[in-house]
DNA sequence: GATGAATGAGCGTTCATTCAT
DNA sequence: CATGAATGAACGCTCATTCAT
């Protein structure tokens, strides 16, 4: 993200085309982005047990960048727990620009859950204690601030049930997509995900 | 399956062994149990990936022993998840003498996530999709089955929503247990166990 | 040595063929003694970054093996040292036993300085610094206490400079033969390794 | 080898240099000596595994740099052990020069030891069997013409025994410093490694 | 020419599985 | 039948070497 920035600006501050198939450019940082996808994906699929091998293949990478972007195995996961916590506060920032707290709280928890869905891996690092590493605590701290003003705000509405903190957000969530992972269905109207998102929600009320 | 074997095995023993060694069975018998309780406990504590060599230790048998017995990891996983399941058969057919649908149905639920909540192997099996695999359709059936007369029964009364069904049910006690794991708090009364329950089982009301 | 022993007495108690080619025994044993071979001659001719693998080859054991009996590379290191130590700690008992001091001394380092010259990994060792390492400090205990009395009657008995410690022993005698090593010539008589010893001795004279 | 073209390179090029970018030349020079430099230093302090990538971080060129000069890491081993032989030809050109045959003997043995006590990557040279590459044939006969003049006058004037070649005095000298290196102590009056220079120098007299 | 990211073979180590005893 | 030593494929990681920029 930060380097297709910074190579849009450098083109477009020469004048050149920015669109022609130069083949490889500053090309290392969209091989870090290749790579955190590929993870992202192979964890999600095989869970954290993904070989590195695995994941440089789907990286279309040989194992040694891998190695040189993430040199281990636990900094690959951190980095994609990171960005899937940064999806997670950009999701909580978006919820308390919306007036209506129960809404706002609403949204945000089928938003962030939705994240989930789409990576088990995280789940796995919440089972695993991973996101307690001091490696992540800034930015677990991020998520966890933003999301608690959502759910106070809900709660200061009478929408939530007092005796849940934003800690449990996450847990709660996480099960939620975990459990309607093996189903299968989708996240379409009445597929388990969305019911089981909708029994969450229920149980939440006061 | 191999527990049905073993059954028969034992019944038609009775009083017939030509042979002389009929003690080496019980012992067999011993160690299967044995194992299992080890694999169990090492799978709670460790995770799927227990190596078997561990088991074998806490089972104080030679890992020689345990392939005799379940000739591959997974053979032994399945033992294990057979014999939650069967828990859970006999936890539904406790719940379907009590009178009141509703009570019936709440202590059915509170107990089975108990059980999952004390193994997260059985969990970690959910999350593989291991429960779909042909070796435990027999054992899962009957489980679903005696599962869906609780439910229905508390969906007949007015308790529990109309859009749930047995499956669900397994997925969201297995994910309330799991998302309360990390806190290790006990299933003591204002623990997070206890409130993800409460949670989901006011989520499941109409 | 001592599981061949083992078996001897084993065999010899029972009365049946102690030569017959009954394939394995107790052969967990003589595995560790073809390992501790293997790795000592792999030392030698490669240096200490011989390949775990390389040495499995050699002693015709799977590399499991090796790490079943050496749970790391650096185990293996410790035991081929150790079995130095203990062939430098016999040559010295014997030295002790000789009533000529400078004969004694003279003796000791020449079959001291022998056992180094073929091994080279034993002054690798040396030179990393392993003998330092507290898994060695035992054995290197024994060797060194009785360097020092053999050195001790030798510089008593005027036939030993004194400002040489028993640790400059291990050091000289690696050196010396270290130092032959390359011309590969054998320890006959007019050989470079001969030539450097008299070279040693000599200059060990006060 | 290398060596030699270069110094040629520079004499012709002395004021006929067509191009403009002979500055380049000049970096490219001063870049072969620090990496030099750079890979003396590693492999003193780390042995010959000290890795390309370590060696072109201290000689703060790209690992590319490093490669288009030396094609392997065997060569960049192989300069290394030219520079240090180019020393060792002019400690011997300079011992050629004091009358004494005596004193230039262990002047030249003191300097030239004390070369090696400084790098032990050369010593491990001597025992990997390096210096018998034909790559160093030419540099290493220079300086063992020189050496054995200075050790035959040294023998013909009876300071030395008569056993011993010009090889000898490598592999002793080598040995010698390889002895004390571990011991730390310097190389001052009382330090193990005056000691051991006094013992082979004692030990090489008649 | 200089750079440093990419490569992939090879390392030490682990573990499910096999089999001689 | 129980045992645990042996196996070897696979893991995470390293590094000499190559090559696009």
């Amino acid at each position: 993200m930060h380097m297709s920035t910074n190579s849009e600006t450098k083109s477009a501050a020469v004048g050149t085309d920015p669109t022609a198939d130069r083949p490889l450019r500053a090309d290392a940082q969209r091989n870090r982005e290749r790579i955190i996808e590929a993870a992202s994906e192979a964890f999600r699929e095989l869970g954290l047990d993904a070989s590195v091998a695995e994941i440089a293949r789907r990286a279309d990478v040989g194992s040694g960048t891998l190695f040189r972007n993430y040199p281990s195995k636990e900094d690959l996961i951190y980095a994609v727990i990171e960005a899937r916590m940064q999806e997670w506060t950009h999701v909580a920032e978006r919820a308390l620009t919306e007036p209506d707290a129960a809404k706002a709280f609403e949204e945000f928890m089928l938003t962030a859950a939705d994240a989930q869905y789409r990576d088990r891996g995280l789940f796995e690092a919440f089972k695993e204690g991973l996101l307690d590493e001091p490696e992540l605590f800034d930015c677990k701290e991020r998520a966890v601030c933003l999301s608690e003003e959502v759910l106070k705000r809900a709660q200061q509405a009478g929408a939530v049930r007092a005796d849940v903190s934003a800690d449990d957000l996450g847990n709660l969530t996480a099960a939620a997509a975990a459990a309607a992972e093996r189903s299968g269905g989708g996240n379409s109207e009445g597929s388990p995900y969305a019911r089981y998102m909708r029994i969450l929600l229920d149980g939440l009320k006061p």
